[in-house]
DNA sequence: TGCGCTATGTTCGGTAACGAACGTAATATC
DNA sequence: GATATTACGTTCGTTACCGAACATAGCGCA
């Protein structure tokens, strides 16, 4: 019988959940726990083992790295289309990069162990994960290529799209101080970029709420990063319902 | 018996290829192939499949991006730590980055339908490849984030501690226009940091030969990505012989 | 209703890197 | 030994972003 909650939270939301085959699905399931993830929570951080498997649902999550001087940029952006903590399975155990939630909402999670024991079955499950890890990658590469190349404007758009493709609906709740320090650069930037683009009417925003009024606009106006990298997630993990 | 020439090449010069347990190695050797890597060649290009995983024994390889204006910017190097083409066996077949040989030597390969039947064996040899990625994606993020926070003599600094690491001797073959391209910004940028740190008397060079004179020297001038990638890398992958 | 907090807006001087053009010097070629 | 080529050096105006300081405006809450 599905309790409300349950139905309010379907694991399946995450796109890796739902590419699972039945029998792995089955197996997974009396393992995975629903999680509530607030925005600022620490998932896990810098030389720290970690310890559970994160598959966000409605949250986002940011993967970042935190220099000495406590300057920060972000690496890479996970939602519902992946999972955080790649590391379990790659052996590592621990990252340089710390992750928090960017986006508050839920997601289930798994121990890292439970983790590495499914992939070391090997099969199906493995390669579904090492795809991902492979976007992943191409999503860092890109965010190195255009930190370098492109102006604040252009990363903007991308980091807006990025994230409006892993949330429900066409609104952000999130402030310019908080975009600010994802894209490592000063909250000053953002918000002559943020009102560049709501005059061109490609968004609206007040007190930490971004509607996104013209996506095709603002994809037109991203750089070919944000292409880029959709593409390759799409290639790499085609939406995929197990039989 | 040992020709000369396989006396001057020996594949386990590469660190991978060392570590490889006892019995994997009788396996891998008939079907490693001794290449000769000239400057400027390319290993694999954006988009195509990739035919050969590369094991650099004496040269360097930069895997990096080419955007659509013809700007680059390198995201990671490999020497005789790692291997070219991980995406091979991560299953994708092709990435959206380059492999360019930025410095001459030689290195080994092995087919990528090769390398995937290896690593479909599992066992040790698919966890130590699997740490390599890992630290792969350590020098991916750290790059990004240098990118974003530090300036060019910083950076200039990191990779040539980069280079050196991954070559014999105190000597780097290459012209300021290749450093250029690769860290993703102008000759004249290059030629202001090379001088610099040639006043600071750290390097000396001349018409595309540089010379490290204070190694020390431009550690402690380096930002700190340059430690925290070579610690991972150590940590990741310790040196190991196998018996 | 007003107080205070937080989010956003604006300004100003400073700097790192850009883009382009041109100068110089070491090595290669004949 | 003259010339071409390639690598490096220098200059100048421009731009994107920084750092800091300060102004305003929406919103919760007493």
């Amino acid at each position: 019988m599905l309790t409300a909650k349950t139905q309010a939270a379907d694991p399946r939301k995450n796109h890796l959940l739902a590419a699972l085959p039945g029998a792995e699905w089955q197996r997974w399931l009396p393992e995975i726990e629903r999680v509530e993830l607030p925005l600022g929570q620490v998932l896990y951080e810098s030389g720290k083992a970690i310890s559970h498997i994160y598959f966000p649902t409605t949250a986002i999550i940011s993967l970042l790295y935190v220099l000495e001087n406590g300057a920060s940029a972000e690496i890479a952006v996970v939602g519902n289309d992946g999972l955080v903590g790649v590391t379990s399975f790659m052996g590592g155990d621990s990252t340089t990069g710390r992750a928090v939630v960017q986006s508050a909402g839920h997601g289930f999670r798994l121990t890292a162990q439970a983790m590495k024991d499914e992939f070391n079955r090997g099969g199906a499950v493995m390669h579904l994960l090492l795809r991902y890890t492979q976007a992943l990658m191409t999503q860092m590469s890109q965010t190195a290529v255009c930190n370098r190349h492109h102006t604040l404007d252009l990363q903007l758009c991308r980091w807006l799209l990025l994230s409006l493709d892993r949330l429900e609906g066409n609104e952000l709740v999130m402030t310019q101080e908080l975009i600010a320090n994802m894209l490592g650069v000063r909250r000053e930037g953002v918000t002559e970029g943020a009102t560049k683009l709501q005059n061109a009417a490609l968004i609206k925003y007040s007190r930490g709420r971004i509607t996104v009024l013209d996506r095709p606009g603002l994809e037109e106006r991203a750089c070919e990063c944000y292409a880029v990298v959709k593409k390759e997630y799409d290639r790499l993990l085609p939406a995929q319902r197990p039989s």
